[in-house]
RNA sequence: GCCGAGGUGGCGGAAUGGCAGACGCAGUGGACUUAAAAUCCACGGUCCGCAAGGACAUGCGGGUUCGAGUCCCGCCCUCGGCACCA
């Protein structure tokens, strides 16, 4: 046998054997139950780096082990082939955006297949191909069909940086670009979207999936369900057509405290309400917070600013007028667009009326209020005071008796309103699937028929960004004819956000080739759902948002039958750079895997990456941590290498017994630390059997069947993790090829239980003693061989215990 | 401010309410070697002590318990997400 575990060369002759055997290609077996496993795939960026690997090597792991467990597992991967880079990077290098894609597709299949993945490469999907992105059209027509795919005129989300409008979910908390950082403006232009907002209560329910509770958080964030009443105030001003304004409420119950109302700058009704005298100075203010960036208008340190319009409205419970304000920290796109100002119980109300000397009325009590002002918005419960016929009742019974009483009046109707709104899928950019719209002078908007699909990406388009789609200068692009009335027409040059093409990209995977749909229904309904989905949580309200939204459209046009496109999600944390920052060119802490294979080799690098730590956090890279699992690979080796024997001899029973029992209680350790993504402990189980293994007088039972068994299941369990060293070890050892079609070791329970135990005395809960018993020690015996321990008997110095605890097979704890 | 995850040796981390620090990295001493690397053996929380042993130790302060890293209450800090959402 070889001296030493020598991974280039194992690693390539083993990839090569994997690849021409087909080893990983999966079909469809119905004597196997089925298991589909997904990894998020990788943007075709050139470069596979530190991230990917931690994220697909213990992916890769977790999948194998399944397959050894019995399943039929499918684990394809793909390329997420279309987005802004290759645009930059073709106006930057003058190649084309399609060169460059493939070219790094190329690169990057070569540095996958380096892991030694078991992806099925026969369903390789790559987004930016026709045969992929004619189906993203084809569902926007089925959207289109069923009114989810819209256009409209709104102010949209305007990146400088990336010279395009982004979907709401694409701009950071700080109001910057989630790709570039620009800063964000906003810009009113037409644009498609899609009604995610018609699913937003189906998308709450996370029943049926085993998602982490952070994600689902974050999502039942995002989206934002509140439950209140809208109200509306009587409107009698001159010119206006209108005699009402709406506005949105949580707190029904302090209405009677409304002293004035507050319009969001955009609020349709505002520039015709506004008396003449106080037109200049709100139409300043119009066009003040239309210039303001998202980052000045969401700042919550700013001090409020509004302008009154000159105009009052009636709140119709106290019958008396109020006045109606503009203010920006009221948003359009938020409930009705107009808020009543409550100063007594609302925080941002209090310092609005404060600061323009509004009346502020009591309308909750505080505890012990005697009628006085208050320092500040009272925002607990309380009885309901100045509130008419309300007066004495709870705030919280006040609720929905004022909500009641709105409701019989007419005045106003419970209503529930949601943060999220629809998905802003238009693009104007060059590389993207282009909408399938044409627009005819006559016939007006129509979809492309879908016999016509695809509408294919021009290849020789000018695509410098110019703030509009490149699209639009090409004119064989361009100018169509109406698919209605024939005449002359122009097509939708926006191209889609490459978040829907990763919308439904588990179905592809299916049967990346079908032509007759989107995926083959019978492939679809033997594999869908995926099992075992695993990748970032900064997806947590965009693609994975965005994928369950697609999966019940989907549903409901009668494609899938089930509810959700990922049953199973499992979060990998975030791998750092040696100073515990995120590695970025620009701090100089990038680590390249490619140098690290070639180095240490795959399966080490697999092995240290899965070793570092809990794989839900992540952590900083260390660059000699990675010595520490080449030596155990070296040790593993070594052992196999010079100690195995295919003997089956009974040996000594004693150490027999101990060697199985070691055996035993780490295949049944190692088996549930990789079902439950626990690779470090799973490694650290491997390592201490090692450990055992390694020990002389563990050697002494070479020959025997016991030894056998515990270096065929070292093996077996190494599979997973380090795919190339198991193969090799697995056949140097003279066992047929291959260790991945190998059951995963069982683990007999009965041999897993201890003879012997260490009983721990302690006097007072500290240990004074520990003492070595059988493990079949009855209560009694165990106590008394404590109390007869001489450091137990000069602790307790002749006293009386007042009690003792016994814990069965551990502890004597005598309390003085 | 709200939601979520965390805080344990020099470092990464391990621990169904029951021996804190498994496993590994780095370090120290030794073996092998002409030497080095590799490998193997041993030692590594802090303080007192020659030692046996003892005291103190899981962010801070309380509590529950025979017994708390683990459970409860109140703080502090770090990271991620959301944030004028009426």
């Amino acid at each position: 046998m070889a001296e030493r575990f020598d991974p280039q060369a194992v690693e390539a002759k083993w990839q090569s054997r994997w690849a021409s055997d087909g080893l990983y290609r999966t079909v469809w077996d119905p004597s196997r139950p089925k298991w589909y496993a997904m990894t998020m795939f990788p943007y075709t960026s050139g470069d596979l780096h530190c991230g990917h690997w931690y994220a697909m090597a213990p992916s890769d792991t977790h999948a194998r082990y399944k397959r050894m467990k019995g399943y039929n597992v499918l684990f394809p991967i793909g390329f997420d082939a279309f987005g802004l880079p290759a645009e930059n990077a073709a106006i930057s290098r003058g190649i084309h955006p399609f060169r460059w894609t493939m070219d790094n597709a190329q690169r990057m299949r070569g540095q996958l297949r380096s892991m030694g993945a078991m992806f099925d490469w026969d369903r390789e999907v790559v987004t930016c191909l026709p045969e992929y992105y004619q189906w993203n059209q084809w569902l926007f027509l089925q959207f289109y069909k069923r009114g989810l795919a819209y256009r409209a005129k709104a102010p949209a989300n305007w990146c400088p940086g990336c010279q395009t409008v982004l979907a709401n979910e694409q701009v950071m908390a700080d109001g910057t670009c989630e790709r570039c950082h620009s800063v964000v403006t906003k810009r009113d232009l037409s644009q498609w979207f899609f009604r995610i907002t018609n699913y937003a209560d189906e998308l709450l329910q996370f029943d049926g999936i085993e998602w982490p509770e952070r994600v689902q958080a974050m999502q039942t964030n995002w989206i934002g369900r509140s439950f209140g009443v809208e109200v509306s105030f009587g409107l009698n001003a001159p010119g206006v057509a209108e005699n009402e304004v709406r506005v949105f409420t949580t707190r029904p119950d302090t209405i009677y405290g409304a002293t004035f109302m507050v319009l969001a700058p955009e609020h349709p009704l505002l520039g015709a309400l506004t008396t003449p005298e106080r037109k200049a100075e709100v139409e300043a203010y119009m066009e003040a917070a239309r210039r303001a960036t998202e980052i000045e208008r969401q700042s919550t340190e700013r001090e409020k600013s509004g302008v009154f319009t000159g105009a009052y409205c009636l709140n119709r419970f106290t019958g008396k007028p109020i006045p109606i304000y503009t203010a920006d920290y009221v948003l359009v796109h938020y409930g009705t667009g107009a808020v009543m100002g409550v100063p007594a119980h609302d925080t941002r109300d209090f310092a609005f009326a404060t600061k323009y000397g509004l009346p502020i009325v009591t309308v909750v009590a505080p505890p012990g209020w005697r009628g006085q002002p208050l320092a500040e918005a009272y925002i607990e419960s309380g009885p309901m005071v100045n509130s008419g016929p309300f007066d004495g009742v709870s705030n919280a019974d006040g609720k929905e008796r004022i909500a009641d009483h709105a409701e019989t009046t007419g005045w106003g109707r419970r209503r529930v309103t949601y943060r999220l709104r629809d998905w802003l899928i238009s693009r104007q950019r060059y590389w993207g699937t282009p909408i399938p719209i044409i627009y005819c002078p006559t016939c007006g908007e129509q979809p492309v028929p879908e016999d016509q699909l695809p509408v294919v990406l021009p290849e020789d388009a000018e695509f410098k960004p110019t703030g509009e789609s490149p699209l639009r200068y090409h004119a064989g692009f361009y100018n169509t004819v109406c698919p209605r009335c024939g005449g002359a027409a122009t097509r939708e040059t926006d191209t889609m956000d490459t978040f829907v093409d990763s919308s439904w990209y588990q179905m592809r995977y299916l049967s990346p080739h079908y032509s007759k749909g989107p995926f083959d229904p019978a492939e679809a309904d033997r594999w869908h759902p995926v099992d075992q989905y695993t990748g970032g949580a900064e997806h947590a309200t965009m693609h994975l948002l965005y994928a369950r939204f697609f999966h019940k459209v989907l549903r409901d046009l009668g494609l899938v039958e089930s509810n959700e496109p990922y049953v199973r999600l499992f979060n990998q944390g975030q791998i750092l750079g040696t100073d515990g920052q995120r590695m970025s060119k620009s701090r100089g802490n990038v680590v390249a895997p490619d140098d690290n294979v070639a180095r240490y080799g795959a399966d080490a690098f697999r092995t240290y990456l899965m070793f570092l730590g809990p794989w839900d956090q992540g952590g900083p890279f260390n660059t000699e941590g990675i010595n520490g699992a080449t030596r155990w690979l070296n040790r593993v080796w070594t052992l196999v290498s010079d100690h195995w024997d295919a003997g089956d001899a009974d040996g000594d029973p004693v150490p027999v017994r101990e060697l199985r029992r070691w055996t035993h209680r780490t295949i049944k350790r190692v088996d549930h630390d990789v079902a439950d993504f626990h690779f470090n402990t799973m490694l650290a189980a491997l390592m201490e059997f090692t450990n055992y293994l390694v020990r002389p007088d563990s050697q002494q039972l070479r020959g025997t069947a016991a030894w056998r068994e515990a270096l065929e299941s070292l093996i077996l369990m190494t599979a997973p993790s380090t795919p190339h060293f198991a193969e090799e070890l697995w056949t140097l050892t003279g066992h047929p090829y291959s260790v991945h079609q190998q059951a995963f070791p069982s683990f007999d329970p009965a041999l897993t239980v201890e003879d012997e135990i260490t009983l721990v005395v302690q006097v007072n809960g500290k240990v004074r003693e520990k003492l070595a018993v059988a493990a079949g020690i009855s209560e009694d015996q165990a106590k008394a061989a404590a109390l007869a321990s001489p450091k137990v008997a000069a602790q307790i110095d002749g006293r009386q215990p007042r009690q003792v605890i016994y814990v069965p097979g551990r502890l004597v704890n005598i309390v003085l």
